[in-house]
DNA sequence: AGACTAACCTGAAAGC
DNA sequence: TGCTTTCAGGTTAGTC
């Protein structure tokens, strides 16, 4: 599931896809939750349009047109970003993940009842698919001045960020460290997996009040942080659920992690058993030895 | 303002 | 085998 490492691999690996190409046919399916832009308006709007820019901000995507429309991707929990035809590698599967066929042949990615929007270009070359089972995604389109309320909300990209803007955003708050760096207007960017793990890193434990957080704290956890997130980026980032990059490759930064989904194993330092617990409505994994 | 909850949706895995 | 429950990495609207 996407976070700020496998929407910035996502962004590499689709950009070549989508700038300086002209949509011509964009196709949808019915409105729902996922669009904030509701379909129709998309399919009228987008063809004849040329992206000049992709970019990131925490973990939305944003397209920039030669219009000035910007269109905002958000991958939610389940969003998929495809280069149809790009791979070759593997097949679709109905999960999500990619497989070989049965005979062992390599096949493209081809839309299903999940692909939620396509764009087809004047080049007649690949197409670009976002396909989300779970319809957590978001696709909005931005008229040229239209302001972004979604972007604007949100803080300092997690990569950029100092230990003084966690520590700022530490001081007279009531709530844990860990719910604190899953808030987008403070780091934009980090989820659960890259927050549990630059924790762990930095010797905090998640349940440590925010207040509580020391300016030596705030130095290691964003120092933990970047390390994470940039080593998550160099691997293709984590394929833990659904996640696959566009062309349909699994990530390995999951066979990397420290402590997230390993409840129960031996901590990689004292090898206490990394514990579990909500905090937050989230799941968070824990060394209560290394942690403080 | 800040903090907490429920809700949005689907599918896989675990439990019985 | 088959039915039920639990869980999932995100965001936001609503409430106190």
């Amino acid at each position: 599931v996407p976070e700020l490492p496998e929407v910035e691999v996502t962004r590499r690996k689709i950009e070549h896809a989508l700038i300086g190409r002209t949509v011509t046919v964009v196709t949808t399916t019915p409105n729902s939750y996922f669009f904030i832009t509701p379909p129709d308006t998309l399919e009228r709007l987008l063809p004849g349009q040329s992206a000049t820019r992709l970019e990131r901000l925490g973990k939305y995507l944003v397209a920039s047109f030669d219009s000035g429309d910007r269109l905002l991707l958000h991958l939610g929990m389940t969003g998929q970003l495809f280069v149809h035809g790009a791979s070759s590698v593997r097949l679709l599967s109905a999960t999500g993940g990619g497989s070989l066929t049965p005979e062992g042949q390599l096949a493209a990615f081809e839309a299903d009842e999940h692909t939620h929007l396509q764009l087809a270009f004047r080049d007649g070359g690949p197409r670009v698919l976002f396909r989300d089972v779970r319809k957590f995604g978001k696709v909005q389109l931005l008229r040229p001045g239209e302001a972004a309320t979604r972007l604007e909300k949100l803080g300092v990209d997690a990569l950029a960020a100092t230990a003084g803007d966690l520590l700022r955003a530490t001081r007279g708050r009531r709530l844990v460290i860990k719910t604190l760096l899953l808030d987008q207007s403070v780091l934009a960017g980090v989820g659960n997996i890259y927050a549990d793990e630059a924790l762990f890193l930095a010797g905090v434990r998640p349940t440590r009040r925010a207040a509580r957080v020391t300016r030596n704290d705030a130095d290691r956890i964003v120092t933990a942080l970047q390390q994470v997130l940039r080593r998550s980026i160099d691997t293709g980032g984590a394929s833990i659920n659904d996640y696959v990059q566009p062309d349909g490759e699994d990530g390995t930064y999951q066979d990397e992690r420290r402590v997230y989904g390993r409840a129960g194993e031996p901590c990689p330092n004292c090898r206490t058993p990394i514990l579990r617990r909500v905090i937050g409505q989230r799941s968070s994994h824990y060394c209560r030895r290394c942690q403080h």
